[in-house]
DNA sequence: GTGAATGCAAACTCTTTGCATGACT
DNA sequence: AGTCATGCAAAGAGTTTGCATTCAC
């Protein structure tokens, strides 16, 4: 549970002029509890199992709102549906390693990654305001057992 | 056009046991033309203009046929639709730069990005077998006039 | 009390699938 | 000639929008 985040997120929102209803705050909550991305449909699963009863347009605009005030990153890793996962505010962040097999979407962090790609869009035209990095490949479990 | 991987998806296809449909000869050559990714929406667009009645449905699926032999790459930007292009064989690839503000998308590459990517790729648990990279900005148009 | 946020359902977009027709080998 | 590919239309999935109700301030 990301404390800092959860507390971040909240006054950013307010700054802003919005209120806290009771959408934001469960969709605020299940991303700091979260260390990687999900899905908008994971987390009205989460919360309908958790007893809120939050619709699915509800979350889709929660995440829509903080992804517009930077709060959030949005992610997609090619299966048809989009990642959220909280975004730090001094900009740390990770990459995503995607199975091929099983779909599971993993963390990982590479400071000389990092720094190639800092280089690099010193270089460039465009200015960078950041940058996704996606490893494909298959997971240690589903190398283990080449059925699944 | 890059009659090399006009040839090699020619091939490619044969030897899996494909047919040259006009869809499928049609793709390909849409995809030999271009440098850069294209949506699918795009592609048949393009055939309509050319005086080839060639459906959606069949350019997904020549995209997918293709996707799955290797002979095409599929890129994700975020914007809801999926982008492709055409795979070299001998792995040469280039990366994206994608403009939050026109949403253009721009080919790029860089060597050291590529060697701390296989270098992090050794270092791994995951069995790497491709990677992307997007890097978001404002591209150079959009900078000068920020009416857009 | 007022205006914004929510939730449901309908609409929308992109993509996939079913099936009859047409085309490649 | 036989089988696979194509094209249209319908279905499917994820996401967005309209609108009445509820809630935060």
């Amino acid at each position: 549970m990301d404390a800092a985040w959860h507390e971040h997120a909240l006054r950013s929102l307010q700054r802003a002029g919005h209120r806290w209803g009771r959408a934001r705050l469960a969709v605020v909550e299940v991303l700091a509890s979260r260390p990687c991305c999900v899905t908008a449909a994971e987390i009205a699963d989460e919360l309908r199992a958790g007893g809120t009863g939050t619709g699915l347009a509800s979350v889709y605009r929660a995440l829509e709102l903080m992804h517009r005030l930077g709060l959030v990153q949005r992610l997609d890793v090619g299966d048809g549906q989009a990642r959220y996962e909280r975004a730090q505010p001094d900009g740390e962040h990770h990459h995503h390693l995607v199975c091929g097999s099983c779909g599971v979407v993993t963390p990982f962090e590479d400071e000389r990654l990092e720094q190639a790609l800092d280089e690099l869009a010193g270089r460039l035209d465009l200015a960078v305001a950041g940058h996704d990095v996606v490893l494909r490949g298959e997971c240690a479990d589903c190398h283990d057992k080449p059925g699944a």
